[in-house]
DNA sequence: ATAGGGTTAG
């Protein structure tokens, strides 16, 4: 009997000492978190002082102060720091965890994130709403079909498919993955829809070649309940036209821009000027590049890329100067359009010299896509030893080494090269098994 | 406290 209620009066007593701490530590944030001067409030410097004062405290083993400073170390793509103090935790929650996933996420680590993921299921934490969003962006991101589905069960049994987040970002996962009629499905089966639910799924037909159900689920889109279309819906739309090539919808898709105001948009000018390009009006294309007061790098590249496809090289790299002059600097896809551009324009030496200073000049590390398009490039003007040659020298990963092989394929091909197109189709086996060994592996 | 959608290459 005494035993018990020494017990119950010391369970009491820490229940008491863990309230006060709590108090202490919410008095503690509302000084050091939201007083603080706007401005200077999320930059590193702010973090590292809270830290400095959570650690002079010792309040870094617990969770929900710690979380905070996590997450912004994770904002901030600090992402070391956010793992440090992660790992010193004694009792991570799934605030915890999702904010160090989403850190990795935002720092281009996704694979990181579903590892992360893997551990957060072997302990006893449960996943939420938020942990399972955040690990299907991971999945949207790398693409990997495999944990995708993992996460869409994982969302059935944590009870969770009728979160409009969760379910938008399945639909995404899904379509970013290649599976239209699976992300359909998770659609269709939604009872709470929002504009992002639509324009995810409008996004998963567009961004697999699927225009015209992209515009016909636009078309369908309710303005009265949803309200009016954005510049996000508004972008994919538009992208949509380009991949059916429609030039009629197009048309009809920027009338709804400039109806919208969304006009002046760096993204949505962009997908305007490929829609034209692609729909062989390079006129329009540069009408629209012309209309925007401080082209960003994204409107660069798409008019590098355009001029590129109606044999303007020179205009390309003029373009690429005219950018660097004005101080908007390039960045990784601009220069998959560089050797795009010089293929086009028998400009060879000019982009072999361009490529070689990608990473000196403008700190841009080459990958496998900048070589696939080189290897293209050099194929395009006939130049396969030098294209084999190149593709030999790097390492890929299996799906990259399928693009890589597969375009010098064709371009052998394309120019009776009967000894290196039977190389690339090995290499090009070589890779394919690999895929599909993993497949196997992981099914 | 932690979560979702858009553009630019092939």
């Amino acid at each position: 009997m005494k035993t018990t209620s020494f017990m119950g009066n010391l369970l009491s007593a820490l229940k008491n000492a863990r309230r006060w701490r709590q108090n202490q530590l919410t008095k503690f944030h509302s000084k050091t978190l939201h007083a603080g001067k706007p401005p200077e409030s999320n930059d590193f410097y702010s973090a590292f002082s809270i830290h400095t004062r959570l650690l002079k405290s010792s309040l870094l083993t617990h969770t929900t102060a710690t979380n905070h400073l996590i997450n912004r170390y994770a904002k901030l793509q600090e992402i070391e720091h956010a793992r440090r103090l992660f790992d010193e935790l004694p009792e991570p929650n799934v605030v915890s965890w999702t904010s160090l996933m989403a850190g990795y996420i935002g720092v281009g680590r996704p694979e990181v994130a579903l590892w992360l993921y893997g551990r957060m299921r072997r302990s006893a934490v449960l996943p939420n709403e938020f942990a399972l969003t955040t690990v299907a962006n991971a999945c949207s991101v790398l693409a990997d079909l495999r944990v995708g589905r993992g996460i869409h069960a994982h969302v059935e049994v944590f009870g969770l498919r009728g979160n409009v987040v969760v379910c938008s970002s399945l639909v995404d996962m899904y379509g970013k993955c290649n599976e239209v009629d699976e992300a359909r499905r998770v659609f269709d089966s939604m009872s709470n829809k929002n504009i992002v639910s639509w324009t995810s799924m409008i996004t998963a037909y567009a961004q697999s070649g699927k225009g015209k159900e992209a515009l016909h689920l636009f078309w369908e889109f309710d303005y009265s309940r949803f309200g009016f279309p954005n510049h996000f819906m508004l972008a994919s739309v538009v992208n949509a036209c380009s991949s059916s090539g429609s030039l009629v919808s197009g048309r009809i898709a920027h009338g709804a821009v400039i109806r919208y105001g969304y006009d002046t948009n760096d993204v949505i000018a962009s997908a305007l000027m490929d829609m034209y390009a692609k729909c062989g009006y390079f006129n329009y294309c540069e009408k629209v590049f012309r209309r925007i007061e401080n082209p960003s790098v994204v409107p660069y590249t798409s008019m590098i890329v355009g001029a590129a496809k109606y044999g303007l090289g020179m205009l390309s790299l003029e373009l690429l100067e005219e950018m660097i002059d004005r101080g908007v600097k390039p960045n990784d896809v601009t220069f998959l359009g560089i050797p795009h551009a010089c293929s086009h324009s028998g400009l060879v030496d000019d982009d072999l010299a361009i490529l070689e200073s990608m990473d000196k000049k403008y700190g841009i590390i080459p990958d496998a896509r900048h070589y696939t398009c080189v290897v293209d490039m050099l194929g395009r003007i006939g130049r396969l030893d030098k294209a084999y040659e190149l593709a030999k020298s790097i390492q890929v990963r299996p799906e990259e080494g399928a693009l890589l092989w597969g375009t010098l394929l064709s371009a052998s091909r394309l120019h009776g090269q009967v000894e290196i197109a039977t190389e690339a189709s090995n290499w090009l086996i070589k890779s394919n098994q690999q895929l599909s060994g993993f497949a196997e592996f992981s099914a």
